[in-house]
Parts: C-alpha cells; structure tokens; sequence
DNA sequence: CTTTAGTTTAGAATTGTTCTAATCTACTTG
DNA sequence: CAAGTAGATTAGAACAATTCTAAACTAAAG
C-alpha cells in the first residue's frame, strides 16, 4: 500500500465527494475508495473501520460514523435496518431490496422489477412515501 | 391498583399464557394484558416498561425483556426492525406489513392482502424464507 | 500566507440490551 | 396442604453500538 499514493481511481472519488459538496478530505477519500472501489457493498461501521486499519488507513471509528451519515446525507450510501443493534450501510443507492440471510448474517440485492406492490392503503394525507424497503429473510 | 385483582379479562390472557407453554407468572400477566387488552399494537421495551409502571405494575426492565422475547419466541408477538437502537414487538403476528411515519416514529399495518410480490429470485438452495418484511417509509 | 468554516479525534458519555447470581414462585408430588 | 424443583424475576453490573464533546487539524477562500 505504500504511502498515500494518488492512484488512478482516485479523480473519480474525489469528484463524488466534491460533487455531493462534501470537502475530500484525506479520511473520506480513503474510506469513499474502500466503499466505491468495486461493485455494490453493504457494510458496517465496525467492518469499515476494521477494514480501514488493515489498509493502514489512519482514521477514528468516530470518523467512520461520521463519514457513513454524511455519504447517507448526500446520497452517496443508503441506510439498511435489519437488526437492531447494527446499522448496514449500502452502496447501492438505487431502488432495490434485499434477501436477509439471517444465519450468516449476509446481504443480497434483489433488483427493484422483481418485486411488484400491487396496491397501498392511502399513504395518509399530505404523508410522500420516502422508500419502500422489501426484506426477505431468509434461514440457510 | 389494591392487591392483584383477578379481573375477567384474566382468563383469556392466562389461557394464553398456557397455551403458549409460559407460567402465568404475574409479571407475564400484567405485561399480556397490557399488550393483548386492546387491539393490535406496536410497543418498545422501554415504552411497555413505562407503560407497566404507569399501572403501577412492579417489574424490572429485564423481566420485560425476558417477556417479549419468550412471548416472541411463543409465538404470541412478532419482532419488527425499523431503526437500528430500538427494536419494537408487534401484537399482530399474523402475515402483514407496515407504514412506519419516520417523523413521528408511528407505525400502522398494512393487511398482507394489499402487497403482492411479482417474482423472486431463487432462494438459494436449501434456504427458506422465513418471512418477507415490507416496510414503507412515510415522511408525514 | 492568513483566516475560517468544516473536519477529525480520543475519550467520555449515552443508550439499548443482555448477563449474572441471588431470590422468589408456580406448579408438581406426596 | 407441605415440601421440592424447575423456571422466573430482579437489581445491578456488564456490554455493544453509537453519539457527544471540546480541542486540534486542515481544505478552501480571500
Ligand atoms: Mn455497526
Ligand atoms: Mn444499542
Ligand atoms: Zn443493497
Ligand atoms: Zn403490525
């Protein structure tokens, strides 16, 4: 890993975050790189954190909450609720839901057309539906 | 509140009880009749506690745990994740799902009949689902 | 540069929940 | 009924996840 070196990934992260008016500091770029680097990911702050330190980024957990709300505030990770006691932070910020592998604990996307809500009581007066969240749960 | 009154609604909450294989201790009691007493509901440990000891019920949080998950375990509640930090016990255990008001933290079902599921990728081998939670995220 | 508003940080504090070990009690048996 | 016992309750400690605090830092503006 040597250094903090100005890979070649690196314009495009440092473009997300000043396009989502967050300052590219040196721990969000290193964090925005663990969590954008490659496909969608659903992690944790521990797991991030975790993660982090094995690539010899230098950064508090209190910083990787920080981090994970901001990206969530701008758009940049949703939010997932499955346990209480955790929250999981998803890089797919599209519409999409979730298989819940309850024993290991794994998350799966399920893209968004291949569930279909057939109709909604009336979402109360003046109330805008803000996400439909679809967890299947599954035992293995 | 004068001694432990036997009112008439204590043989349904008893039978209950029994049926579900859990001494009708009086702390399970009060606990059941203050969540079966009246329709469906949706409770948090922290708020059946203040609630008990509003009747001046005399119990500890723990035992109020202990009975959400036995009645949980039973059967007789059903367990909702909505916000990491806070889970939440539903009265109505039969198939449903839920508007949750983010605002107010309100949530209210959604009978099981008005959500329809179009398809689903393969539940990978020997996996079962377990249940499919649908929550709709209400702003008002 | 200098200034400043926004960010990071360590550690303390809070919150929700679970654990422990002692005490109690509902129910079985005699 | 009178033990006896498995199961339940309890206070308080312990834990884990998260948030807060206030001081030190730093990106960006001037
Ligand atoms: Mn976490
Ligand atoms: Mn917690
Ligand atoms: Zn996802
Ligand atoms: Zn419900």
């Amino acid at each position: 890993m040597r250094a903090r070196s100005t890979t070649a990934s690196d314009p495009t992260v440092l473009e997300r975050l000043r396009g989502a008016g967050l300052r590219p500091t040196r721990q969000r770029l290193a964090l925005a790189r663990l969590l954008f680097a490659r496909g969608d990911r659903h992690v944790t702050a521990e797991a991030l954190f975790t993660e982090a330190k094995q690539h010899r980024v230098n950064l508090s957990l209190a910083t990787v909450y920080n981090a994970l709300h901001d990206f969530t505030g701008k758009g940049l990770l949703r939010e997932i609720v499955l346990d209480s006691n955790r929250s999981c932070f998803d890089t797919n910020t599209s519409d999409h839901h979730h298989f819940y592998f309850e024993r290991s604990g794994r998350l799966e996307d399920i893209p968004a057309e291949q569930v279909r809500i057939a109709a909604l009581p009336q979402a109360p007066d003046g109330a805008s539906v803000s996400r439909v969240d679809v967890i299947i749960r599954v035992d293995g």
